[in-house]
RNA sequence: UGGGGCGUCGCCAAGCGGUAAGGCACUGGAUUUUGAUUCCAGCAUUCCCAGGUUCGAUCCCUGGCGCCCCAGCCA
């Protein structure tokens, strides 16, 4: 059952060709570095796929390692939701994970080696005289008049950093390169701050942390990474990592950049996540409208839809804006080999069969194009529940509708053929019933001499279950949340509606985190919150592919 | 206006001097007890534009145009 798709080439692929054709590496490691001050999201899974990807393929391997720097933004409970994430996406990191944590020793060493080398500084700016002092885009910047200070005093300065002898800003550690670079990371970057702060590995242990740019390369070289794939906005970081590298004279991997997920109807910066999940527009990183990879999971993507979405997607340089509708047919083509079929009617409309006087147990499949996945029984009375929107009173020609209308017949799905003789309206004219008579004659076979094309889904009312249903929607329902003013003005008001379904008996023994599709309706999930026991509570995953609605 | 990138079908994306892969979407048509699924067929004489090199250019050169990123003691 290979249905995602082929593995296509794309320029990582080529630049790793060529390094292990040339022998420039023997082998391939690369990694996920993701910082702890969030949930991943359906951006962070195109650069998990990507980079696990590359170890599966090439038989290399990809470390999971958490890049945790700086104590004032990051947390546990990140870290166990990341890990949680990325095994249940099917990745495997083999053995622990890493942190960036376990190597301050060794950074803080280096930085002392760049020291000795004058190849860094303290300074004692602010860092208001620093910005002021960086230059713009067209001009340079000013040296600092801390920068010539000698060894001796650069290594004591930076000492008392680390013993906590100054107070947060007071001093940093700064690379000496360049003021006047064009590249604005070369203007003598930040390597070490002061941050008087509990980390959540390291505890109180230090008052200085490494910069990200001071750290990741040097975490890269100790990994024996090979190949550093991370995102075109750190393409400028470049030549600064591989200073870094070379003048620590340490193993040197290559950093590759690529370009990172725009997804239509949906915001991807962590700031914007965290924002909607502190100030509760939802109900919490896993909320099922959430891009988050928790949050698509308890909505019921299977990890196999989003794989084959990061497949479908491809990897490029280019900046991409990928439509929400291309993730939700991954789903719906994952969930359709999958998933078991019931009946459920969201909108019910009572249904009388006039010649029908008793209770028949019938047997319907599980899943009709694959007999082996078995079937249930499925109760039929002389009431029923169909769906409103099965019924017509003034219907347009039967060649254009196949439903129900005066006069009209249709399929029961897995039952008998159904007209409908009457229709009773209320005070309002509102229709509140069908009489309708079967054919009796017609349970697993075609009436002789016409054809019957309609059929409609429904559920016996003296067997029907009550169940609550969420409908979820998109979270935005502008195109590109951050093209609002405020992206929160953006915000579809009806990405939740609560309803209830009626459904057939067999669905009470849902268990959580399962899939059904309501037949001609969607893909249905049963919450792994709310959900109890015999009484399940459903998230709608994803509708059905529907031509019909295109039509209207 | 400094630097770094990118520009191939509606959306992604291969190709890297030899005469435009593939996927998704879309459009026909077949099958179907889900207007679902499945199936079969169609879908860029053209690669942002203009010059140049070449027997030959989407691929090389030059000049335009358009878009993205960079001035955190964030990552």
């Amino acid at each position: 059952m290979s249905n995602e798709t082929p593995v296509i080439s794309n320029f990582i692929r080529t630049i790793i060709n060529e390094d292990l054709k040339s022998g420039k590496r023997e082998q391939v490691t690369t990694r996920f570095p993701p910082e702890p001050n969030g949930y991943l999201h359906i951006g962070h899974a195109k650069s998990i796929c990507l980079n696990f990807g590359l170890a599966t393929e090439y038989e290399g391997r990809c470390n999971l390692r958490f890049d945790d720097t700086n104590p004032v933004k990051e947390e546990d409970e990140y870290v166990v939701a990341i890990q949680d994430d990325v095994a249940w996406l099917g990745f495997d990191w083999g053995g622990e994970a890493l942190f960036a944590s376990d190597y301050f020793d060794q950074l803080y060493a280096w930085a002392i080696k760049l020291i000795k080398k004058g190849k860094a500084y303290v300074d004692s700016q602010s860092a208001d005289e620093m910005r002021s002092n960086r230059g713009t885009l067209t001009e340079s910047g000013t040296n600092s008049p801390y920068r010539d200070r000698t060894v001796e005093e650069n290594l004591e300065l930076f000492e008392k950093m680390k013993n906590g002898d100054f107070p947060d800003g007071a001093q940093i550690l700064r690379a000496k390169i360049d003021m006047a670079s064009p590249n604005m990371n070369l203007r003598d970057p930040a390597m070490y701050r002061i941050i008087h702060a509990h980390h959540h590995r390291t505890g109180d242990k230090w008052c200085v942390y490494p910069m990200y740019d001071f750290a990741h390369g040097q975490e890269d070289s100790i990994e024996g990474v090979t190949h550093s794939i991370c995102t075109l906005e750190f393409e400028d970081h470049r030549p600064l990592y591989d200073w870094f590298l070379k003048e620590l004279e340490i193993f040197a991997p290559q950093q590759i950049e690529f370009a990172r997920l725009n997804l239509s109807y949906t915001v991807m910066s962590k700031r914007k996540l965290l924002q909607l999940v502190n100030e509760e527009y939802v109900e919490g990183w896993d909320d099922p409208r959430m891009p988050t990879i928790s949050g698509m999971r308890r909505r019921g993507y299977p990890a196999a839809a989003i794989r084959q979405f990061c497949d479908r997607i491809g990897v490029g340089r280019g900046a991409n804006w990928i439509d929400l509708s291309v993730l939700e047919d991954c789903v719906r083509e994952q969930l359709n080999e999958t998933a078991f079929r019931r009946q459920a009617v969201l909108n019910p409309l009572k249904v009388t069969i006039t010649n029908f006087d008793k209770v028949e147990m019938l047997n319907a499949p599980n899943h009709p194009q694959q007999p082996d996945l078995g079937s249930r029984e499925l109760p039929m009375s002389n009431e029923l529940w169909i769906d409103r929107d099965d019924f017509m009173e003034n219907p347009p020609s039967p060649k254009k509708y196949f439903r129900l209308g005066p006069e009209r017949e249709v399929r029961l799905r897995n039952s008998y053929i159904i007209k409908c003789d009457e229709y009773i309206t209320d005070e309002k004219g509102e229709v509140v019933e069908l009489k309708c008579s079967a054919d009796l004659d017609t349970l697993g076979k075609n009436p002789e001499g016409r054809k019957v094309k309609g059929i409609i889904h429904w559920v016996s009312a003296q067997h029907a279950q009550k169940v609550p249903v969420r409908i979820y929607d998109r979270l935005f329902n502008q195109e590109n949340p951050d093209k609002a003013s405020n992206y929160l003005e953006a915000l579809n008001p009806e990405s939740l509606q609560l309803t209830e379904a009626v459904v057939e008996p067999s669905l009470l023994k849902a268990s959580q985190g399962e899939t059904f599709q309501f037949e001609r309706v969607g893909y249905f999930t049963v919450d792994s919150k709310d959900s109890k026991e015999g009484t399940p509570v459903f998230n709608r995953t994803v509708t059905l592919r529907d031509t019909w609605a295109k039509m209207k």
